[in-house]
DNA sequence: TAACACTGTGTAATAATATAACATAATTAA
DNA sequence: TTAATTATGTTATATTATTACACAGTGTTA
């Protein structure tokens, strides 16, 4: 929980702006966006995503190049996400089905290979593009 | 089964060499190394991938812009993949673990969202790397 | 056969995404 | 209070991917 207090600045205005919108934003957007904040350079912005990232405050959609803010307390522990994305309108909504994380966490492959995260995407039509 | 035969030159050329590796590729190592077929241009390179990918012949490893060749039959016909990929030695496997691919085609979500396909790739340590 | 749609090609230019390298400052730990 | 760690600011560059345009092959169909 620690972590959570001691974000810096850069990170503060980062998150904050991610946490705003509801959908995924990409790097050179958020540059964009806090320019006015003082971040000038991409490294910033990726530092800082980077950071998230690593905290679990935020996710990045990797299909996407994009970084949208978790809702789910759980996956910053697990490390675990799950992300269904509508391929028409782009609207990304983060998943959280307790039977299926479980299913995932307890996989095992033949190979004897020690997961310690994953990422999950669905693809398809969201009610209102179908 | 059709569309297998009809393969384009290019399309062929880089099939051929993504095939021969069991390891993801990545698009400008793939321009390099058909240069020498006389693929001379990015753009020749990610419109071959982009049709091998939508046929199935081979996938995109999202989280390492990389692209392996398909190693299982069902999933070109599901749209589903799954992977495990190594943090340390970047090891890729493809998964084919009928039990979870069955529970992840069965998934609904609650948001009445129709799915036509997913891919889940698994971070961890692989054997040699523990 | 001609008109058409569709798919692929080759080339050049450029856009979009992400990192390397360097000097410096702030924060934390011993 | 030294040392280690983490973050910053800046410039340059690397990596990944697409746009735009002119043209060629293939298959339909009128
Ligand atoms: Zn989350
Ligand atoms: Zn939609
Ligand atoms: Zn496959
Ligand atoms: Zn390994």
């Amino acid at each position: 929980m620690q972590k959570q207090e001691t974000l810096t600045k850069n990170q503060k205005i980062i998150l904050d702006l991610i946490e705003k919108s509801d959908q995924p934003l990409k790097a050179y957007s958020i540059l964009f966006d806090v320019k006015k904040k003082g971040i000038n350079a991409p490294l910033q912005v990726y530092r800082a995503l980077n950071k998230l990232v690593k905290i679990g405050k935020i996710h990045k959609i990797e299909s996407r190049n994009a970084f949208i803010a978790c809702k789910n307390s759980k996956c910053q522990i697990a490390n675990a996400t799950i992300f269904s994305i509508c391929e028409s309108c782009e609207d990304v909504t983060e998943i959280h089905d307790n039977k299926l994380s479980e299913h995932l966490r307890d996989f095992k492959d033949n190979k004897g290979m020690k997961y310690n995260k994953y990422n999950l995407e669905f693809f398809g039509l969201c009610k209102k593009c179908v």
